[in-house]
DNA sequence: TTATTTATCAATCCAAAGATGTAGGACAAA
DNA sequence: TTTGTCCTACATCTTTGGATTGATAAATAA
């Protein structure tokens, strides 16, 4: 299968420089890859990678100079329609996530056998994701760890539901920043009006001013949030 | 080696009567395994979890009558030391995101084979999350999309950047619901002092208000953010 | 029908927040 | 030493925010 595919283009960045010389000679002897570059600078490596425009990089994450998942990101933003798999010692839940989260589209240990690096390359290139299944795993530990607490309070009662429509509105306004006069130019109504209703809100969700109303809101499942922890 | 392992007990959980069925015998086929329940109603079924304390849950996700994530969330509240394996007619990666936030520790698609629903019991049953390696990559998929725009924003020129240290711990408190005099108290410094830090926050973040900056803040990778997207 | 809820608006009052200018002391860099 | 930044603090003033009370009209539930 893979015989008849184009070659993807790779580019090593690993400051290991043993490490780095031992995967280009293991990827090498794949007929499907080729090296088009290797370094042990993370810097030089976003250069190179903007010079050659490879398919895959292949990135280790724990370098001192300067942070591999750093780097990532960095060569994300330049939109070169590369794929980043991350090499990394270590199988630490947060640096799984942090590597995912950031669009790496692969992670495999450094420990792990050469066929699974391969494997992960072969799967990447297929335009997948590959994560390993013990790293999976510790991936949605952590994952689901950080929306435990979520989980437990978000179906509760909440204090949101108590609020009428008009109320909802308000608020959601309320979370995009706008004061009462904004708030009343944007619903057609009159300043006193809103704030009857920022009251009741406030009266409702048992809190004292906007901020805490806007916190209570993004703490709650109200509105929309696109982010997540750090 | 699953022989000599106590059994696992197993609650299922299917509006579908003849699927309920079939998986019941499937299972029960399995020495590792006793089908402690089977039900086709989500509410009989976490009444049936409270009574029987199973070890393993399969829900189905795709019922008419109540919703199966609904029901996983309702049970992950009851603290019953339960897994909850998905089982779905569906790969959509929407709905497998949102099984694993509330905590299911697998998803398994109807269509598969048998064997590998055993194995997905088998890995959840050994404390492990099990998603089947396709819906891995669906599942980052849509994880990294929910991400995108934060990864190319976040490391780009962020106006928190330019906040002092001290600053930043008022930003911080702000976050938190505070007025000036609660900073003041927290802070052990005096309220003028804080409003002072707070005017500078504000020319530094270009916003007019504390629950603008606390919404940038928020909004920008600054503080301890644990939820995400709806 | 009668109550209740909701949405609207207003007046008033006090507290809090925000804008602006000034300034001293600590500390680090040039 | 000088310069600059940061943290601290205060005074003053204006604006906004928040609490309270009361009122009208429409829709809705009992």
């Amino acid at each position: 299968m893979r015989e008849f595919k184009r070659q993807s283009r790779v580019l090593l960045i690993d400051d290991n420089a043993d490490h780095l010389r031992g995967v280009k000679e293991l990827i090498t002897l794949e007929s499907s890859y080729d090296v088009v570059g290797a370094t042990t600078s993370a810097n030089m490596g976003i250069n190179l990678a903007k010079k050659y425009r490879p398919d895959i990089i292949l990135m280790d994450i724990n370098m001192p100079e300067k942070d591999g998942l750093q780097a990532i990101q960095e060569i994300g933003k330049l939109d070169l329609d590369v794929r980043v798999i991350a090499l990394s010692a270590y199988d630490d839940a947060d640096l799984i996530f942090r590597a995912m989260k950031i669009g790496a589209k692969g992670y495999v240990l450094k420990t792990m056998a050469s066929a699974q690096l391969i494997y992960a390359m072969d799967e990447v290139a297929a335009g997948k994701i590959y994560l390993p299944t013990a790293l999976t795993s510790r991936f949605f530990e952590y994952f689901q760890n950080s929306f435990k607490e979520e989980a437990k309070t978000s179906a509760e009662e909440n204090l949101l539901s108590d609020l009428t429509a008009r109320e909802e509105e308000v608020l959601d306004l309320l979370t995009q920043g706008n004061n009462y006069k904004g708030i009343a130019g944007k619903l057609f109504i009159s300043e006193t009006t809103v704030k009857t209703h920022v009251n009741n809100i406030f009266q409702k969700l048992q809190v004292n001013d906007r901020t805490q109303a806007v916190l209570y809101a993004l703490n709650n499942g109200f509105a929309q949030r696109r982010k997540i922890v750090a």
